[in-house]
DNA sequence: TGACATAATGTACGCGTGTACATTATAGTG
DNA sequence: CACTATAATGTACACGCGTACATTATGTCA
């Protein structure tokens, strides 16, 4: 009798399913607002979002999204207060003191969250993240099997957990070399092609007169802001200096000369977060851990 | 009195509310689903996205996202009856019998959807495009300025509207400066870098016994991919032929030569499909058509 | 004060499904 | 056949909010 009438064209209002249910069936994700995607390093969000598709569809779970403005406010706990969510899924968390509140929150109302790409220490949280440490020690390792001597290093800001974890990878491999550590050749920036653009006039400056022969830079963008900032100087990737970014996007394919890189598991980032929070017999572990692997290229 | 409460803490149940209305309060998103974002030219997604994102919130709607995978059913209308979403946005439509087929249903039933950069014919769709054909007429217009007297032409798959509407402005501007038409220096490849790249034996050969001085390509990857693979021939966009792109992708400023191309206002037209979805006062009109941009610069 | 209009408040039901429980049918056992 | 265990079916209510209608309170005018 069912199966007649659902072979005749019934199909089940979700809405009244999951008032029923007390579940929304949905995961959020949440995610920056760009109103042009050139301007921020969120080029691999899409990946993220694939890689979170395909698990929300096998665990059957719709996917909404969110869209975090940077000056509205962050109410992540009314997603779940208006049962617009069961779970979310947090890219580009920004350690700052609103995105912490609201964070802290989620946490206390027993909300299932999970972050990607970004760590908060100490709090327990929910996160799938990528190896950045081992994959700036590979990176730097690289350089210096390449014999390139003094390694600079034009990191993002430390906002974020992932920059931590490559400065710690970079001081590791240094260390390793026996070199020493000089925050006069450690430099910052945004993760904007333009941050790295501007950071050539200091590198330039640091190629010339502290011995710098090789740099690491944090993300791809960077990277290659740099190289069309140091063309300027009169200095090419990979002839004059050695250069590593970090990414393994589309423009360091593209770019030329073809820019040496790390690249990071996006798709299946976001799919284990998602996983975590929607499967059955999810483990459920607090951070995961994926490995990253260094693409050797012509700058190096 | 429900002042208080609600300033007590009291949210209202999203899905209770949605019920009783009868009104999903969200908009979906179809796009295609792909695990490596670098396969396909849906770099562009994003930026659509955000403009619907922005044209959502205003509209007090919800954004659900929907993976359209290749094998999978395209049952759109069940999204409709089964009350997840009040309205569709497609993306990347194609240009099959499955499609077609479920666009039709959408159709009949009357339930409202709107598809961005992709036009069916003759349907009474609604759609909101860019002017694709004097975006073409431009770029080919700007070579024969340049001095490029005979001029080929690397167009995507013609299941696209956008591949029909390139070749329209393309022989439109030969026409005009009375340069005769060739089916000899009109290649095709499916908007993919490696198929520019693979272009490039024919297109090599067209340079060398078929005159061919300078190339528009239907888009940014295969511009480069093409750009790549006629280097390995000995040839310089920019120096031994002309070419320009289409999208004014990131890698089409990253590229080098930096490539001259035509920009589209993807973010607008997210954002206008959704408007003329959700806005209560929407003229809604058929075909919505935005207007481009030729970014003129290193490869002509 | 009474008659009336208007505003505030209260009540009942519907939205379409899940779920627990009651009822009935079916099967199995001696 | 009577009895019990199990399955199939039926029923009532809850999920939390709109909405329409009935009820009550407040204000205005003669």
């Amino acid at each position: 009798m069912l199966e007649a009438a659902k072979e005749l064209g019934y199909v089940p209002n979700a809405l009244a399913q999951r008032l029923a249910r007390r579940k929304s069936g949905n995961v959020g994700v949440i995610l920056p607002f760009v109103p042009k995607v050139h301007l921020f390093s969120t080029y691999y969000f899409a990946e993220i979002l694939s890689g979170i598709g395909e698990a929300a569809k096998v665990c059957n779970y719709d996917l909404l999204l969110i869209f975090r403005e940077p000056d509205s406010p962050r109410d992540y706990a009314k997603l779940f207060r208006t049962q617009k969510v069961d779970a979310c899924i947090v890219l580009g968390a920004q350690n700052d003191s609103e995105e912490r509140a609201a964070l802290t929150e989620l946490h206390k109302e027993g909300y299932p969250f999970c972050l990607v790409n970004q760590r908060f220490e100490d709090e327990g949280y929910l996160t799938v993240d990528a190896d950045h440490e081992s994959g700036s020690y590979a990176a730097v390792q690289h350089l210096l099997a390449c014999g390139y001597k003094r390694i600079g290093f034009l990191n993002g800001p430390d906002a974020f957990s992932s920059s931590g974890d490559r400065l710690a990878g970079y001081k590791h491999a240094l260390e390793e070399a026996g070199l020493l550590l000089a925050d006069e050749i450690i430099f910052t920036g945004n993760y904007s092609r333009k941050s790295g653009y501007e950071a050539a006039k200091r590198i330039a400056e640091g190629i010339r007169s502290k011995g710098i022969d090789a740099v690491f830079a944090a993300n791809d963008r960077m990277a290659i802001g740099l190289m069309d900032g140091l063309r300027e100087y009169g200095m090419e990737a990979g002839k004059d200096y050695g250069l590593i970014g970090y990414d393994d996007s589309d423009s360091s394919r593209i770019v030329s000369p073809k820019l040496t890189t790390v690249s990071v598991p996006f798709y299946e980032m976001g799919r284990k977060a998602a996983m975590k929070l929607l499967a059955t017999e999810s483990e459920e572990t607090g951070n995961t851990i994926l490995p990253v692997e260094l693409i050797k290229r012509e700058t190096t």
